[in-house]
DNA sequence: CGGTAATTTGAAAGTCATCAAAATGAGTGG
DNA sequence: CCACTCATTTTGATGACTTTCAAATTACCG
């Protein structure tokens, strides 16, 4: 059953990678992505599929190429809680630990671009371009960390809902460019259960605030996973952050 | 105001410092602790006093001394949630950012190490020691906020206290040598709006539970803070966490 | 020994969870 | 192409847990 989930894809060329500049590997100078090259293998996970189990050995670091996977705990009795959401040229991983702290569970199929781990850290060791990048990856993370845990215990289930959009939203505005100003649109890349694994809600409340949203014409839907903004700024306002919908200070 | 905020302290010697093998410096040679040692300059803030507040222009960076520290955040209507909780050795400030993104507030007096961000960032790229140092760090302060994730999402607020006692008597032991099995004890270094503040709660349902664990015997209190813990186990057991509590596998 | 901040306690209300069932939708096979 | 099935989502009714508002109590400081 290993080699079900180790399934192969053949590599890009670090050159043609489409998360060069924003991975692990970003800063890196073209002798040294040579030497990741060789290093490097890929990976792909159909959707659904859990990549690493809590405390599983790990011999592996990796990037995610292309698809969304998430990071969950869960307690014994089976509450669990989403504390990662990695999206593309996000890191999967850490250098110098041997088991998985959390489970890595593939949304949509994912591609990985995998380092075997010691090699890697050999590697981290001798460039200082991949830790110098690396840390500024995990400071970021430790932000949207801080962001999330104010999130966690202080927002409304409407204020969460609201937020988490926001959240889609720009990730997708960070990766393709869009209209400033029309209506924004996208596909929810979770199902309820997840969203409410990372809200720290049951996906019974999601349905009803989700629902409450549409009712009061925050967002419009077409399917269950379609989503229009007619307003980002009425959205803004329903997050409960920086009511900075009021530009004209 | 300025001034009084910036009372300084005669600095320490690094060799004599009481965090030298914890602190953002710990892997530093000797010769670059010799050019630490001409950076740094010490810094005392009283008990209450925000060391910086959010949105500030941050001209340094920091490691604590002594005393406990809190990140705090907080929504336009007054909601705050901690986010982060600093105790000797631990960072504060980010490098390459200009403006704090947290309230620094000293719950007990701290001194801090600091360095002016310009030369501080200098030497760190210069120095691979410090730059690997603060990856370890900030690492294990994002295993920590997602364990906090799980916390604040998920638990109750009985669980909630529990683990908050789990979490202070583990940093008094990490810092202290002490007895394994007999009765922990040791003072409550926050106010019960502080622990409100940490645990997503309202300072009413704090003090509630912590008489609720009181009368069941889970907890001792003489006075209002200092706490006795004649089990640990059964304080475990109020986690909700692994109940590793049966060690007879 | 007051005075103020911190903490505890009480009563009522609200938000979200839980349990249950219906509705919707996607994929499969006839 | 449609019926069927299973997973996902929605909706409803009820209740538990936590918050809110208020007041009393305790502790700390000068």
């Amino acid at each position: 059953m290993r080699a079900h989930s180790l399934a192969t894809t053949p590599n890009l060329k670090c050159e043609d990678c489409p998360i060069r500049h924003r991975a692990v590997c970003a800063k890196c100078e073209s002798d040294e992505l040579r030497e990741l090259d060789g290093l490097k293998y890929y990976r792909t996970v159909p959707a659904g599929q859990t990549v690493v189990w809590s405390g599983d050995e790990m011999d592996f670091v990796a990037s995610i190429v292309s698809g969304i996977a998430t990071l969950t705990q869960t307690m014994e009795d089976g509450r669990t809680q989403m504390v990662g959401l990695l999206l593309p040229s996000d890191f999967v991983g850490r250098p110098g630990r041997a088991q998985a702290a959390y489970d890595v569970t593939a949304t949509t199929e994912v591609t990985l671009c995998c380092f075997r781990k010691r090699p890697f850290e050999d590697m981290m060791r001798r460039t200082p371009n991949i830790g110098q990048r690396l840390l500024e990856m995990t400071l970021d993370e430790l932000d949207a960390a801080r962001e999330w845990m104010l999130l966690l215990g202080r927002k409304t289930a409407r204020e969460k809902i609201a937020t988490l959009l926001t959240i889609i939203v720009r990730r997708d505005a960070s990766l393709q460019l869009m209209g400033r100003d029309g209506p924004l649109e996208f596909d929810l890349p979770l199902t309820r259960e997840a969203m409410a694994d990372y809200l720290g809600l049951t996906l019974e409340t999601v349905s009803r605030q989700v629902s409450a949203l549409r009712r009061d014409g925050v967002i419009v839907l077409k399917g269950k996973r379609h989503i229009t903004i007619p307003d980002f700024d009425r959205l803004l306002e329903e997050t409960g952050d920086d009511a900075d919908g009021g530009m004209l200070t």
